[in-house]
Parts: C-alpha cells; sequence; structure tokens
DNA sequence: TAATTGTTACGAAATTTTTCGTAGTTTGGT
DNA sequence: ACCAAACTACGAAAAATTTCGTAACAATTA
C-alpha cells in the first residue's frame, strides 16, 4: 500500500484545485495563465506543485499528449466538508446557525438561491424527524 | 503607524484564537492546558506563538500580574467572514446554496437551530425584496 | 535568605511550504 | 536531420511556520 494519509491540500494546491475544479481539466500552463493573473507566479512554480499534488494523490494526469492533461481527483465537496468542519469548529464554535447567519449576512444571495435554500431546510427538518423517532425518544 | 497588514492567522495561531474566543481571556497556561489535550504541544511552543501573536496584533494582553492574560484582539466574526468568503470562492465557485448545502448535510443541525436558520431566511429575504425594488426592477 | 516553582523572553533548530534555475525530452517546422 | 519552442523532472534554495531549549526573572515558601 501506498498513502493512507489524508492528504489536506496547503493553501497553494487548493488554489490550484480551485482552478480544476472549475475547468474540469487543464494542462499546467491553463493553470499556470489563471494563477499568474492572480498572484505573481513563475511557469515552473506551477508545474512543481502539480506535480506535489500528483505524488500526493490530489490529482490525476494524463502524460498521452507532450503537456500533460491534469484533473481534480479529489472532489470539490470532500474537500469542502473537511474545510466547513474546520471553520464551523474553530470559528464558529460548532454552531451551524452562526456559520449559516454569517454566510448570509455577507454574501449577495439570490432569490432563487433563497428558495432553494428554503427547500432544503425543509428536507433537513425532515431528518432530523426520522433520526430521532428512529433512535427512539430519550427523555 | 505600525501594521496595517491584514495579518491572517496562521493555522496554530486559529487553534489559539479559538480558545480565546472561547473563553474570553486566558493565561498561556490556561491555553495551553487546552491545546495540549487536542495535540502533543510543549508550553513554550505555546507561549511563543502567544507572544508572537501579540507582535502582530492579533491577541492583546495585561501584564499586571505575573501571569500575562490574553484576549483576542481580532473578532471572531472578522476571521469568520474572511475564511467563509475564502471557502467560498475556492470551494464553492462563489454559492452561498452549496456551501449551506454542504453545512446542513454534514452538521448535525438541530431543529431548534433550524428554525432558527428558517428565521433568518425570511429576513434575507425582506432585505431582497428590499433592495431591488429600490434599485429598480431590471429586465 | 535560599531554594523551589512558575513565568516570560528569545535565539535558533526543525519542519513545512513555496519558489525557481537548470537540464534533459518531445514536438513540429524547415 | 536540425533547430527552436514548449514541456517535464528534479534538486535545492528561500520563505514561512512551528517547536523547543536555555536563560533570566518574579513570586512563594521553608
Amino acid at each position: 500500500m501506498k498513502k493512507l494519509k489524508a492528504n489536506e491540500p496547503t493553501k497553494s494546491e487548493l488554489q490550484i484545485l480551485s482552478v480544476l475544479w472549475k475547468r474540469e481539466q487543464a494542462t499546467v500552463r491553463e493553470v499556470f495563465e489563471i494563477i499568474n493573473q492572480q498572484r505573481p507566479a513563475s511557469y515552473t512554480t506551477v508545474l512543481k506543485l502539480m506535480q506535489i499534488m500528483h505524488e500526493k494523490g490530489l490529482v490525476e494526469r494524463d502524460a498521452a499528449s507532450k503537456a500533460h492533461v491534469y484533473r481534480a481527483k479529489t472532489k470539490q465537496n470532500e474537500t469542502g466538508r473537511q474545510m466547513i468542519q474546520d471553520v464551523l469548529h474553530k470559528i464558529f464554535g460548532g454552531s451551524a446557525l452562526k456559520l449559516v447567519q454569517q454566510v448570509l449576512e455577507t454574501e449577495t444571495t439570490s432569490a432563487e438561491e433563497m428558495k432553494e435554500i428554503r427547500k432544503m431546510i425543509k428536507q433537513a427538518e425532515k431528518q432530523i424527524a426520522a433520526q430521532s423517532s428512529k433512535k427512539g425518544k430519550q427523555k
């Protein structure tokens, strides 16, 4: 076996993953173009990072053509869950309420999204109901 | 003037801030006790970190008594907003919907919290309505 | 007062992450 | 076949972060 470690992406790696999540797949050059306009960076730096990410298993790549084509291997949601978990506990003391509150206060959320969010809450509430009845009423 | 830089706390610093947010104020020893049971750490390491944080202006301290008493200087919400902003854009492509969805899916959110969250959404929706009417209807 | 205990200050090592130069390879055009 | 352009591989320096030992000082107590 190889690596069972939950290789958390570093900040720079996250920045690259972000690009891959948006583009589905990309060459080093393409990623570089985008990263470079967000902050100064040299081509080989981005290349090296992506190679490291490959070793870590954060991305996969197709070496068929001259310029390797990369894809994110770690799912956006996996990473997202982890990071939210982090923020939730480190910042908001575990209160989902406070977190959501902060999101809604800060972000411009469209009416459309609101509707969707409300729908989700309905769902989530059902979950809760189901769970508590299944587990039996504790006191 | 001294520092205008937006001194982002590092991971370790965040862990310490987290303690201070919960306890309002604490000595190095108190923080150490807590940190140390989360992960192996030595006293002087925590001390050093807190000294650095003091230099950076992340915390303030009262040196009146022998053991300095520290308080978080950066607000929980400030940091929270920043980090959410980060997660939102780097992971969820700016979609508040997706973020909230993830939160609700992952976290055990109590019925109580759900109720509160719903209330907030009502509020937020009012905001939107007010804004769009004020700005004039586009399209 | 002397010994003991607990605390801060701080330099510097250790570790992790990021950056970049150089060398060698592949592709495509002449 | 040769040259130029665009890549990959990779070592190693640089920078950022974390860890810890040692020294010095203050408070407490025997």
